[in-house]
Formats: structure tokens, sequence, C-alpha cells
RNA sequence: CGGGGUGUAGCGCAGUUGGUAGCGCACGUGAUUUGGGAUCAUGGGGCCGGGGGUUCGAGUCCCUUCACCCCGACCA
């Protein structure tokens, strides 16, 4: 009766670029666009995104962050007003030359990011140091052209959410930045269970056009670092491109300071890659898309269904719950190995057996652990499980994290090390010779550095060192 | 941009020296089933990636082109 076990994704711990592919494709997340590089994000995908959006909107309105919405089109010569963003973004941006059938007058980007055309705005509303400091967010579609793409992690289109802030002084401004690093981390660990190194990038992979920039690096099932959000303090920079100048207490016009910080879709792939398994998906109950699946077992006995849409209701309604009933036709063992790709976090078999003794069966995604639950006390006990399963993620996914991290101050170990898949932990002087070493490096790349003092040497110089450096292959 | 690979049904694939377009899964219908990927019956589905050539005849041989995937390089 039982066909054998056939694992339609590829293995985890031999290929797992093909794992990463298979499970995304085949869990209904997201579909390849006709266009090379593009993605459809299929309503399993989208949930995920539209979970995040909800958790973000609520820590982004308590620290007064309003959300707008700007033009995907800019003027190219907006780009160009800042010497250094221009330089880092042209390569990759995609240009509109005509429309309405005639060629424009002056060609339009479509945007790698906002910050050149939201200065422009603030630059036209903000003459008083009054109504700073300034906080917007807008969540968008933005266009890159990435020479290699893979569903999330890099698309020619992606959607993200962008601040951008002005400030009347620096400290605002760069602790806005620092204070959004922060709110990510925050965000990343308790709603995602994912646990994430932060940092200042090196002077070689900060924003085009930053003072600063603060990164989260997040490290995947197979060793290598995922950027999962950015923070730049940006100075002056764009205030003095776009005139952004205000009148301050003194009666004196001055720059304004800015901050802006996103985080993408490409959350959703760092999800995949963290959390995943051998069967698939493990989604983390706050921000799964079904958070429990029931499934009745012999439905077309008397009862069952309608004891399984009873949960359903409870579950849904009183207990606040996303919940999905599969009373299709397909058989149970389908269902259970459906749900399990799918990531899904508790799963209720409700069957003639279990009415019987007033129980649901349930199994959790996590750790396959079986057991019991009471119908007269499901709701209580699911929304227990539940916050246990989450608990638990973040606590793997953390002994993932420590168990990929050595730390040495060898720089033939950290290379060793690193091509076995490792992220190596070590120390930089900061010296400029030595700064020069780093933005060398070819085989590996520099991840995160901190700014500490150390009793460890310099990974080049063995002089004493300033910095903590991360090394790791990346995404 | 370099190296490798793949294009035949929605997906995965087979197709012999060139000779009627196939299989498995999925899908539709009906029935029996239901505690770890069910069974039987029956049905629908094809510009064999595109263009050109050789040939009586091309999925198959030759030329060309396009697309996609993997590994690099590049990448705030």
């Amino acid at each position: 009766m039982a066909k054998e076990f056939v694992n339609e994704i590829a293995d985890i711990n031999n290929n797992f670029s093909q794992w990463y592919t298979d499970v995304v494709l085949k869990t209904d997340m997201v579909d390849y666009g006709p266009v090379k590089g593009t993605m459809v994000i299929k309503p399993y995908g989208y949930a995920i995104w539209e979970n995040i959006q909800n958790y973000l909107n609520c820590q982004f309105r308590n620290r007064g962050v309003q959300n707008a919405y700007f033009p995907m089109f800019i003027p190219e010569s907006y780009l160009k007003r800042e010497a250094e963003h221009v330089e880092g973004f042209a390569p990759e941006v995609a240009v509109v030359t005509h429309a309405g059938g005639e060629k424009l007058t002056e060609n339009l980007i479509v945007r790698p990011t906002s910050e050149t055309i939201i200065c422009e705005m603030f630059a036209k509303w903000f003459k008083s140091y009054r109504v700073l400091p300034m906080k917007l967010n807008q969540w968008c579609n933005v266009v890159r052209w990435e020479k290699t793409t893979r569903p999330f992690l890099r698309t020619s289109e992606f959607l993200w959410q962008e601040g951008h802030t002005v400030y009347p002084d620096e400290a605002g401004a760069d602790n806005d930045a620092k204070e959004m690093l922060e709110e990510y981390k925050h965000f990343m660990q308790w709603f995602l269970a994912i646990p994430t190194l932060t940092g200042q990038k090196t002077e070689k992979e900060k924003f085009a056009g930053a003072v600063k920039t603060y990164g989260l690096e997040a490290i995947m099932k197979d060793g290598k670092c995922l950027q999962a959000g950015t923070s730049h303090y940006l100075g002056q920079n764009f205030a003095k491109a776009s005139g952004i100048k205000f009148l301050n207490k003194n009666e004196k016009l001055e720059y304004g300071y800015s901050s802006s910080w996103g985080v993408s879709t490409r959350l959703i792939g760092a999800l995949v890659m963290t959390h995943g398994d051998e069967r698939g998906l493990r989604m983390p109950p706050h921000v799964a898309p079904i958070q429990v699946v029931i499934i009745p077992i012999a439905s077309h006995k008397d009862g069952v269904l309608d004891k399984c849409k009873e949960i359903e209701k409870s579950l849904s309604i009183k207990g606040n719950r996303r919940v999905k009933l599969d009373d299709s036709n397909n058989t149970p063992g389908w269902k259970f190995n459906e749900y399990e790709m799918k990531g899904v976090p508790l799963r209720l078999e409700i069957g003639p057996r279990d009415i019987e003794n007033g129980v649901a069966t349930a199994v959790r995604r996590d750790t396959h652990e079986k057991f019991t639950v009471n119908l007269n006390n499901v709701v209580d006990e699911v929304v227990k499980v539940l916050e246990d399963i989450q608990n638990n993620m973040y606590q793997q996914a953390e002994q993932n994290m420590k168990n990929a991290i050595i730390e040495t101050d060898d720089y033939k170990t950290m290379v060793e090390k690193v091509n076995q898949g490792k992220v190596a932990l070590s120390y930089h002087c900061g010296e400029k010779e030595c700064e020069e070493q780093i933005k060398n490096e070819t085989t590996i790349k520099t991840r995160v550095i901190h700014s500490m003092d150390s009793n460890h040497k310099c990974i080049y110089c063995n002089k004493p060192s300033k910095y903590r450096v991360y090394f790791g292959k990346q995404y």
C-alpha cells in the first residue's frame, strides 16, 4: 500500500545549492519569471513577505517612521549628483530610453534604491529644523541588473523596504542608523528566529555614497554568510547633492544629516537556508504562512470532518492562529509529507480514534515529536507549543552559528577554515598596509568589522589589533 | 564575462544505422479507499526551444541562434 518514500528534493548535505532551488520551487514559494533573473512570488512565498511587513511596520511606527511612496522612475541626472553613488550603481541600473513611442529627452532610470529621489523631495519640503527629524519608509520594488541571480537571494527585481531619515545633526543620523541595526537584529531574532552578526562594513564594502555602513550577517547551513540587512549613515553626502538645507535654531542655513536602511525579500532566502532540513522548509511559527495544519483521517466517516472544522474555527478565531484544514482527497501520508516539506510548524491529525479519546494527534516539525493535545483545551495547548517551537528553532539556529565560527589569529588557518565552509573570526590592526591587504582578499570576503579593543594580534602583521573581523564565503 | 550542462506533454525523462510521438508522475471523470506519498477503470494534453541546411523523409545528421540551470568571476 505505502509507496516507497521518494524524496523530491536534492540532498541538503551533498548539494546545498540544488536543495535550495528544489525547496523554493517545490514548496510553491516562487517561480521563475519570463525575463532572466526575475521571479514570481507565489502566494505561499508572498504570505511570508506580508507577515514580515506587518511586524516591521509595527516597529517602524514605534520609532515615529511613516510610510510613503515615491516614483519608480528617476531622472538619470539625479543618480549622477553623488559621485560615489553613481559609480557604485551605474553598472547595474536599468535605463528607460523610450516611452510613448518617442525617445525621451532625458533617460529615466528604474530605481536601484531611492536615496536620490527621496532626498530631492526632502530638499523641497524642509526649510526649518522644527520639522526634523523626518523619518519616512517605503515598501517597493527595486531593480538591479545582476549577472548571477537566484530566487530571493539575488534577483534583477526584488521587493524591499527602504527607510530614509533626515536629522539636524550628525549624532542623530548616525544613532538612527545604529538603532535601526539593532531593530533589525531584534526582528530577525524574535520573528524569523535567525541569529545575526552585526558590525560596520569595511571601506570597500560600504554602500556607495555612505559615510558608514552597518550590516547584519546571518550564517547559512552551508557556512556561507548572507547579508540580511544594512543601515547607512550618509552624513551630508546626499543632503549636499540634493540641497537639503534648513534654518537651524540660530537662524543659520545648514545641510541635513541623513540615514537609510533596508531589508528585502532576500530574508525569505535566509529563512530557507537557516532553518531548512532534508525534508524541506521549517518555518518559525511567528512568520509561518500556515502555523497549524489539520489533517482529517478517514474523513468520510461520520463526525470527522465536522470535528476538524470545529477545531479549525476555534484555533483561527479564538486562538488567532493561521490554520489550514486540508480536506482534499489526497491520502494522509501524502499530506504529512507535503506540509513537512512546506515547513508548517505543527500538524494536528484528527481521526475516529482521536475523537473517541477526545484528543488530536500532534507532530512538531522542528523535533518530529509526536504527542496528543486535549481537544477541550486545544487553543491553549497549541499556542503554547507554537511558542516553544519558535524558541527552540532560534536556539538550534544559534547553536549552528556558534558551530560555524572558528576563532583564529593565524592567516593560513583562517584561509583553510573558510575554504572548509567555516566563518573565521579574526583580528585586524587597522593600519594602512593591512587595510590594503584586507581590500585585496580575493578568495575570501571580509564581511563584518567591529570596532573594539582587543588583546589579539592582527592576522596580517601580528601587531596588536583594533578590529574584530569575520572572514567567510558569502552569498 | 569564463568553464560545464540542459532544451521532446505541467514536471521528470526515453527515443536504436534517419522511417507513424513515447513512458512515469501530475491533471479530468467515475468508483473503491484513507493513522506516513492509495487502487482500478477511463480520458485530455505536443511548433521535439527558434531559424537555416542535407535528404524521398529529420526529434535524430550539419550550421546557426536563443533560453535556462550549475560552478567561477563580478556584486551596496
